[in-house]
Formats: C-alpha cells, structure tokens, sequence
DNA sequence: ATAATTAAAGACAAATTAATCCGAAATTAA
DNA sequence: TTAATTTCGGATTAATTTGTCTTTAATTAT
C-alpha cells in the first residue's frame, strides 16, 4: 500500500506525538530503538521529513527531532510528503491518461475506494492515534 | 496500489474477454497492441497466467492465449494470482506481527478500507467489466 | 519431412527502491 | 578552545522489480 519509507514516516510522526515532555528533542537512537526500523534508512526518512517541514531537527549533543507543536498533523499530510499523491491519482491500470473523461474499465468501481482510503488519511490524526496507543489498546513495535 | 505486473494482468485479462468468437486463440502481438504494454514484459506475466491456471495457452501458428470459458472471474482471483494476498493482508505500518489481537496503531482504521478494496474485487468480474467496455464507455488504452 | 510460427523458459540488463557508510557541519559541555 | 555528540548530505551498495534477449519446444501448414 504505502512505499517503506511511508511507513516509516508514520511510525515517527505517530512515536513523536506520543512524547509528553513538550520540547524535548528525541534522538535517532531512541526512535528507531521504539519503532524498531533500520537506523540509517529512517535517518533518511527523518531527514525529509525535516526538510519538508513536518518536524523540526537540532544537531550536537542532546539534539535530535521533535514536532512543531502547533496545528494537528493528519496521516494524509505525512503520506503526500513521502510518497507523493500517486496512491490518490494515478491510474489503478497504469494508464497515462485516465480520468472522468477517459476512463479505464474499472475507475469507477476503485473512485469509492480511493476517496474511502483519503477520508480515513485525511480524517485522522496522528494526536488521535497517539491516544490509542497511550491508552495501550495498540502498539507501534512487536 | 497493485505491481505494473498486476495492472498488466488486469487488462489481459479484461481484453481476452472482449473477444467474442469463444474458442479463438488469441496472440501476444494482438495483445500488447490492444492494451499498450511492453511486448517482452507483458509475455512474462501471460506466462504467470497460465502457469496459475487463469489462462490456457497454445504454441504453433495461430496459436496464442484465451480464457477456459467456464466460471466467472473475478478480479481478486488476479491480483491474487500476481501480487499475492499482501495488500489484503501485510501490515500497513509492516510490522511483522499485527492482528486483531496484537494491532498496529492505524489497524482499526484501515481495516474498512482494506474490506472495501476487496469487496470491490470479489465481486468485479472481468466478464461485468467487459459490457462496459463494449459498449464504449471505459478505454483500455489511451 | 521441412519450414514457419508461436509460446515457454531461463539468463541477462536496466531501473527503482531500500538500506548503508562516511565525512562535514552544527551544537553542547567541559 | 577542545572534544564529544548528533544531524546533514552525498556517495555507495544491496535488493527488488521491471523489462529484454535468446534458445528451445510445440504446433501448423506446406
């Protein structure tokens, strides 16, 4: 569904939420120990998303990422970032072109299902998700 | 969403049962030419096809591929036959174990969209998604 | 039988994605 | 100032997917 470097990107957003001390830089270390990925991968993957401005970055001793706490971030947001829109609008077929207009054989049938697939990214936040998991209910690692 | 190699056997597919004179044999040339993909590529994926028993095929002169007209087809037998069970399945943060019992933070959430996505397949049968076609309200090809 | 045609099969090449490595730059603390 | 720490950035490697090529086997028609 998502690209590994999407799914990474989820899990550090989400573990970042979860951090309660607010300004506190979380270190690499620390991130891939809590979400148990490949530490030189997901140092790439948090480095674009620094770059894309999703979270913020300090170097040097007791530095590391965190997020710019101001609006809620939604899982659509972190997705766009990573793995571009491609999931929503490109063809389920491959076609170059395929649109309301010129559609493949099955564009309708998959439109409910892409438009599904956005409201949930969309609709959801990784501060909601965070609760679950803070709640116990559901886990970021096995 | 699915593999080129997926898309490529959706439309394979979907033209063999375009044809209508039952029992024709019909070539790779004719193929790619109708759905517009690489020759050598898209003769690989006839070749899953067959192997997994979704198609039959002939060698020789006027020999080629067409569909054992038996029962309908479903366009989850093809994605399943070409991509595996993954996308209804894998984990969508790829935890390596995540379930009902043990879910990943966005589980609940994006079980309804997996459902959906396979409820379309299941019940999308090449044979509904050909009238369409038929009657020239959707293209294969641009 | 022979030649022509077509798919089968496996080796190979190219492109993309995943993942690592390493030197440089920034920051902190001694 | 110096040393230690941590991210940044680019280069590199590995794995996977996509795509091609070439030979062989089956089939048909001459």
């Amino acid at each position: 569904m998502f690209s590994r470097a999407g799914e990474i990107a989820l899990k550090i957003m989400i573990y970042l939420a979860t951090d309660q001390q607010k300004g506190r830089w979380i270190g690499l270390r620390e991130i891939v120990q809590e979400i148990d990925s490949p530490e030189a991968f997901t140092a790439k993957v948090l480095q674009r998303l620094t770059r894309q401005g999703l979270i913020r970055s300090l170097r040097g001793p007791s530095g590391g990422f965190q997020l710019p706490n101001r609006r809620a971030v939604t899982l659509h947001e972190i997705i766009i970032a990573i793995d571009g829109e491609g999931i929503f609008t490109k063809c389920v077929l491959g076609l170059a072109e395929c649109s309301e207009s010129c559609p493949c054989p099955v564009h309708d049938k998959f439109k409910a299902v892409r438009d599904h697939l956005a409201g949930v990214l969309i609709s959801t936040t990784i501060e909601e998700v965070k609760e679950g998991l803070l709640l116990g209910h559901y886990y970021l690692k096995v």
